[in-house]
DNA sequence: AAGCCGGGGTC
DNA sequence: GACCCAGGCTT
């Protein structure tokens, strides 16, 4: 039996019942396939629900507020990906007339769409011979064949793209891709996959040569700095506070947040306070100013470890700029944000 | 080629 | 703690 034939079998019997599966229409399989980027199906699937009915066809998420997006998005974390759907799909209504590209070249032109992902849509949705490498694919692939080329390497990538490209069923290029993705999460998983019931447990080498635990093989590792975060949380007499949005290059980018003042150290009292005093909003005006959290927040991103006091400031007057805090929750904010303000009782 | 970009889960 | 996730963009 050829290694298409075998996949398949196995998928048949293993898939799990997805919400996109059950449909081909791109639209859906797009939105699908960027909120999975590196995000698993459990984390991901109340979103695909929520953006599939909040923007049901590509002409309401165009003519969406990126606010409304990245709203909608919020939690999820990566939030250029929102940017880039928003603004792929303002480019598939004003330039393609609302129709979605049907080729993995015109696809590829979209915002936030790479090669896989541009590979997955162009076969789910329109048949075409072209396969897929997530992290799954490389982890099955380079065990099976026993493929020691770093998976995040450039030669690696073509190696891996060039395999799946030549494994990949012409026939049925929508069912295999799924299915070799489907059997990297489910069966060839990270640690201590179940090998005794695996299908391509007689020819697979990295079982023979029992370097399972080792493969795939990745380069390095990038570094986590530390950070310190002092949010301002500004309570007005008139029920008002401050949010700025985050602008530029950096985490966050679009998203509000109380007013931030980093240090290169962990910040005191009288430290955090006198810079409290220089903020523009509360210039010449009496506060009290307390600290919210007794020990930091570790607030952990891929390559930032986010130590965070919030800091309560009450001031016994009128601020005129600033927001009220009843319609605080209409904001996009970081998870960090949105768990203090769900836990703080304003 | 290397660094950056979230949040949640497993082991 | 280390590693992973239906990756892609910027420098």
């Amino acid at each position: 039996m050829n290694f298409s034939t075998k996949l398949i079998n196995w998928y048949t019997v293993n898939k799990r019942d997805l919400p996109w599966r059950s449909t081909n229409n791109p639209y859906y399989i797009w939105l699908s396939e960027i909120i999975l980027q590196q995000t698993q199906v459990v984390q991901g699937t109340p979103y695909y629900h929520a953006f599939t009915s909040q923007f049901p066809t590509v002409f309401d998420l165009a003519n969406a507020n990126e606010e409304d997006v990245l709203k909608l998005w919020q939690g999820l974390g990566y939030y250029s990906r929102a940017r880039n759907l928003h603004w792929s799909a303002k480019y598939i209504v004003n330039e393609l007339d609302g129709v979605f590209p049907d080729t993995y070249k015109d696809i590829l032109k979209l915002k936030g769409v790479g090669d896989y992902t541009a590979s997955a849509i162009a076969s789910i949705c329109f048949n075409e011979v072209t396969a897929v490498v997530d992290g799954n694919v490389y982890r099955a692939l380079s065990r099976i064949f026993g493929i020691e080329t770093p998976i995040n390497s450039t030669p690696g990538q073509k190696e891996f793209k060039a395999l799946a490209q030549q494994l990949i069923d012409k026939q049925q290029p929508a069912i295999f891709n799924q299915a070799i993705m489907e059997f990297g999460a489910r069966q060839c998983k990270p640690k201590n996959p179940d090998c005794s019931v695996c299908p391509f447990k007689t020819s697979c080498l990295a079982l023979k040569e029992n370097k399972i635990a080792v493969l795939p093989v990745k380069l390095k590792k990038t570094k986590v700095t530390k950070k310190y975060f002092n949010f301002i949380v500004i309570i007005s007499k008139n029920e008002k506070t401050i949010l700025e949005q985050r602008i530029g290059s950096g985490i966050w980018q679009n998203l509000y947040q109380f007013p931030l003042i980093e240090t290169e150290k962990p910040s005191t009292y009288n430290n955090i306070k006198s810079k409290i005093e220089n903020l523009d909003v509360l210039a010449d005006m009496n506060f009290d100013v307390h600290l919210y959290n007794d020990t930091d927040i570790i607030h952990k991103l891929s390559h930032q470890h986010l130590y965070t006091k919030f800091w309560i400031v009450s001031v016994d007057e009128c601020i005129e700029n600033g927001i009220d805090i009843s319609n605080i929750k209409d904001y996009p904010v970081p998870i960090l944000i949105g768990n203090f303000i769900d836990k703080f009782n304003f």
